[in-house]
DNA sequence: TCAATAGTGTCTATTAGACAGTATACC
DNA sequence: GGTATACTGTCTAATAGACACTATTGA
């Protein structure tokens, strides 16, 4: 185990005349992408609430994308794991503590694009958390401006496909739009996708950006697709309920994340098995009361992180 | 656009300003698993080759880790992209060249333990890439030592599951094989799973490290995970084979990844709408020749990364 | 009574799994 | 003919989608 390179050194005096600073480094983020679904003012005593799929965003103070609206984080210390470095930055910016509130959190993707930040180059590692907003409150802390929820919605604008010798071109033009009380933030983001026999490129692109700082539109579509697609054949939907629920409750969730209605028959019996009835009921109105379940902890499918 | 920040600074000004090393950073790298089907000497002549899943690995010749074998990968030069920085050093360290071979190419996930390296802090962002061996040739640069294709196994070796209050807590035990004609690399591996009510946490040790540097039997096992995931729903096996297959032989390799045997008429039907027929054969032997087909590239399924 | 939601039964279409059979090369 | 592989047909089970129906509350 005493092994010498090819400088005749051992690993020890190796690593103690090691020059970590030997070449530039560039800076590394985490950014956080926090969902909830949040109520709308309900439009009539009889029906139930409207819900939303919310993302929680930081108001930038200084330079650049000054008074725009960034994802909650910030860079990562030296001496701090990449994820412990988003649960300081998220608890710093909004007060949220994804330990105390055993909130749900995982990675998305690395951005690491050599112009995505003009102050210097930065590599953002960005994390997904899903929360139930009843839960949580927000209290930003001194190094942001403001934390606050904005309503979600993205919608495909247009798409061209054209055919090519051996494959095609999809152009793929999408509109995010972040919207709250007396904010309204959006961005046009165009991809496009090329495929020649089995080689396939994808390419993104920001038209148009108003309002929301650096690259974070790219994350939060990227998200959005995660969400859309880990909610098919995942669990992770309970993150966004409280512990107990009703079916329709759950259901609407699902409806918000895929965009779209579901039968109510069918749903239910694709999620009989994730969830436990708990025997009590849940009045809302002039209609038949709910039963209430929780999520069924014995449900499972993988050992995947 | 010429808002001023708490200091008075144009956003001009404040970049102008900007001191990009007022924090210490952390090192950045990226890793690449490139893994193949390669071939078996055959035991007789009427059978088929036997197939194995190969993953490429580099003889490290200095500290840490010295004469062990780590993914091909190096430090990200701060005016390249993180794909750039990937394509970039597995050509210098294996001769192998992403964008003229049209190779398929997908992040794999970011690692950023603060102990991984004993040199200094490093994050590492990995990625995935599949080729078909037959169309590469290897020939390693300066850089790296050598590089080689290892056989690739990983097996379960025990399993337990602890029931507790609310949850349980489920310990795996995975081993990983790396082997070729004169090497034999290994590594053990414990993922503990905890889960409470609707709390889950992944913790992931090395037990036993043989010949493998870093941490990089997770990155392999966790490659491992999202090929036989990806397989099942996309089109990823195809960058596997060469242009032209049989379904044979397209089904083996569904089967290496899965680690199970298919069953012929099944798999035929669910790969049905992915091939077209070329007309031709291929004549192996003393039995019936084989059609040739080869990747139908209008089928798809998103237009995900 | 009825508006509004909660909850169930069942038919049908699609997909996945199992298995048995036929076809075709060359030794 | 025999061996080894190529390819197909069909039965069955499981899953997903559609729709119609019943149940229960308080205004």
């Amino acid at each position: 185990m005493d092994k010498l390179n090819k400088d005749g050194l051992t690993e020890a005096q190796f690593l103690a005349n090691y020059n970590a600073d030997k070449y530039k480094k560039p800076a590394v983020t985490v950014d956080m992408l926090v969902f909830t679904i949040g109520n709308r003012s309900s439009r009539s005593i009889r029906k139930l609430p409207d819900k939303k799929l919310k993302i929680l965003m930081v108001k930038r103070r200084n330079h650049p994308y000054i008074d725009q609206w960034a994802l909650p984080g910030g860079f990562v210390d030296l001496d701090e794991g990449l994820k412990d470095a988003a649960k300081r930055e998220l608890a710093e910016e909004t007060g949220i503590d994804v330990d105390r509130e055993e909130i749900y959190m995982e990675q998305l993707y690395t951005w690491g694009d050599v112009e995505r930040d003009p102050r210097m180059r930065v590599i953002s590692v960005s994390y997904i958390s899903l929360v139930d907003s009843e839960r949580i409150e927000l209290c930003p802390g001194d190094d942001a401006g403001e934390a606050c929820w904005f309503e979600l919605q993205n919608r495909t604008v247009s798409e061209e496909k054209k055919i090519i010798d051996g494959g095609y071109i999809l152009k793929r033009t999408i509109e995010l739009k972040l919207e709250n009380e007396d904010q309204m933030l959006s961005s046009l983001m165009m991809i496009t996708r090329t495929v020649r026999g089995s080689s396939k490129k994808v390419e993104k692109k920001i038209l148009n950006s108003d309002g929301i700082a650096f690259d974070h539109s790219f994350i939060i579509e990227y998200g959005l697709e995660r969400l859309k697609n880990k909610i098919e054949y995942t669990d992770i939907a309970f993150n966004l309920m409280p512990e107990y629920f009703t079916l329709t409750e759950l259901q609407k969730v699902y409806e918000i994340i895929l965009g779209k209605k579901l039968l109510k028959a069918n749903f239910r019996r694709k999620i009989e098995e994730m969830v436990i009835d708990t025997g009590r009921v849940r009045k809302y109105a002039a209609h038949r009361p709910a039963k209430l379940y929780m999520f069924n902890p014995e449900w499972d499918k993988s050992i995947l992180e």
